[in-house]
RNA sequence: GGCGGCAUAGCCAAGUGGCUAAGGCAGCGGUCUGCAAAACCGUUAUUCAUGAGUUCGAAUCUCAUUGCCGCCUCCA
């Protein structure tokens, strides 16, 4: 089955051609290092990652660029009221978005570039532009004349004219068309700035994408992604000032995730409501945020909220019993070798093989990570299945069905990023998180389970009632094996 | 004003012309268990906002109606 990809540019979903056979060139719209990332920037991460895993994981030698925006007003408005250089600010920021990003288990991209490292790369793109009669300089402001570039608006699907009918116009009277963009900014008095030919000054935020992209993956490339509210102006403009430049497409395929709403209203400061990724790691375990970002399709609008956090939590527990489950199994059967197949039992390694094929094609259509889901849960249904019914199976056999779900489980996990921990040490998180949460002593309850413990070997069944009824009140649930107790708050 | 999107069970969410409308959460019945929890089995939408149309056939296509939402200004 081919990729295929919903293309903004198009309004369809198409058939991925690389531009050279099995390579792919990705470039994402990476953060303005301005301020800590929010679950919105998690869900970008998360989407594109997931992309260049499953790209990868299909065969594709693939090159991912996601910038970092680390010169813009916010930035310096920032600083002022620090009174520090901008580099404190994007320093900070950047190596906080680093570990958030590690945090969520996002892949580093195969190259990260900064803005201010590529100051000559954008002067000379803009040079370009200016040489070609499409930039007019005007008192050390260079700036993009969309009247001269007769395709603008092509991916937003807006046109010129009736963009004009409700632009909130812009006062610049160096301006020929209010639509005109800026490629390069005159700097103001203290502010920081970088040698041109039209003089000091810095540049435009659109044009750093289209030099660096250009630099790293070539004139035309495969994929360029981001948010959706990049569609415009961002992206319009990046297009606009590339293919200008270059006569040629700047990428073939446009993707763009759907925004993350808190509590069904949108994210804004003036709400107050940004809830940044370090914050809801504190609550929950970093892959639960991932779990609950891959369980949408990456267009639609997400609502975050505490109650589908605890949701996904629970559906991730889910699939961590099924995988410990297996784990103790497999632990019992020992070092069964073997490869003889009873004919009645190969229908579960079959059925194993058509569950993975499902998620890879699941994938294949347009990133349906939603639906890839579907046949994990089905998988993780199937492995307790098999741990239920299959009492007496011939270890050998059982072994060998365990190994291969224990194989296809590690490629979904491996492509969604998601089912990276020992199931021990995930139990261990999760409990110390939830703990935490509700200012629970863990080595009390640890305690209690030990007493517990006694009175159960006792038989003395009223009083480990008692105390397991004493921890429920706490919403600690306790799960009782022959020889130990385990436990996880609800 | 312009452009675009969405509406599927109690909740979340896949599915965009044809097998029994995935999956998760919640609920209910059963098995297992000292009792529980987890797990397993069964069950929970004759129907996909409403109305009309196209078609042998529609949740899926067309039109209309209603209701939400996003972008057009910095924003993942």
């Amino acid at each position: 089955m081919p990729q295929k990809l919903f293309n903004t540019k198009t309004r369809k979903k198409e058939i991925l051609q690389p531009v050279k056979e099995s390579a792919i060139g990705m470039y994402v719209c990476g953060i303005t290092a301005y301020d800590v990332c929010h679950v919105g920037h998690a869900r970008a991460a998360v989407v594109f990652d997931v992309v260049f895993r499953h790209l990868k994981a299909r065969g594709y030698n693939v090159t991912y660029v996601k910038n970092f925006t680390d010169i813009d007003d916010k930035i310096i408005d920032r600083a002022n009221k620090e009174g520090v250089d901008i580099y404190r600010i994007t320093e900070r920021y950047i190596k906080l978005h680093d570990e958030d990003m590690a945090a969520l288990n996002v892949l580093t991209p195969t190259v990260t570039p900064r803005a201010t490292a590529h100051m000559s790369d954008m002067i000379d793109l803009i040079a370009i532009l200016e040489g070609k009669g499409i930039a007019y300089a005007v008192d050390g402001d260079v700036f993009f004349a969309v009247d001269n570039y007769p395709a603008y608006g092509g991916l937003s699907g807006r046109h010129l004219d009736e963009m004009m009918a409700g632009a909130r116009v812009d006062v610049n009277d160096k301006k020929r068309n209010p639509l005109d963009f800026v490629l390069w900014k005159k700097s103001k008095e203290g502010e920081p700035f970088w040698e041109s030919p039209w003089g000091k000054g810095r540049p435009g935020w659109h044009i750093e994408c289209s030099a660096m992209s250009r630099k790293y993956l070539g004139e035309t490339f495969d994929i360029h992604g981001g948010g959706e509210d990049l569609v415009f102006p961002h992206h319009e403009n990046e297009i606009a000032q590339s293919q200008a430049a270059t006569g040629k497409p700047l990428a073939n395929y446009w993707m763009h995730n759907g925004f993350v709403k808190i509590n069904a209203e949108k994210m804004s400061k003036s709400l107050g409501n940004i809830s940044p990724i370090r914050d809801i790691i504190q609550h929950y375990h970093p892959e639960v945020l991932r779990l609950f970002i891959l369980q949408s399709h990456y267009r639609s609008p997400v609502d975050y909220s505490d109650t589908a956090m605890k949701e996904t939590r629970t559906a991730l527990i889910r699939c961590y019993s099924a995988l410990q489950l297996m784990k103790e199994t497999k632990d019992k059967l020992g070092s069964h070798s073997g490869d003889s197949l009873l004919s009645d039992q190969s229908g579960y390694v079959n059925k194993l093989e058509e569950l993975k094929d499902q998620f890879n094609e699941a994938l294949d259509d347009d990133f349906n990570t939603a639906q890839a889901l579907g046949y994990v849960f089905e998988t993780a249904r199937l492995i307790n299945n098999i741990n239920a019914v299959e009492k007496k199976m011939e270890p050998v056999a059982k072994k060998i069905i365990l190994d291969t779900a224990t194989g296809v489980f590690s490629h979904f996990g491996n492509v969604l990023g998601i089912f990276q921990h020992d199931p021990e040490v995930f139990f261990l998180t999760d409990r110390v998180i939830e703990a935490g949460k509700r200012g629970l002593d863990v080595s009390r309850i640890e305690l209690m389970i030990t007493e517990r413990q006694k009175a159960r070997a006792d038989k003395d069944w009223s009083r480990a009632d008692d105390i397991r009824r004493d921890l429920a009140s706490q919403g600690v649930i306790l799960k009782d094996s022959a020889d130990h107790t385990t436990w996880l708050i609800e």
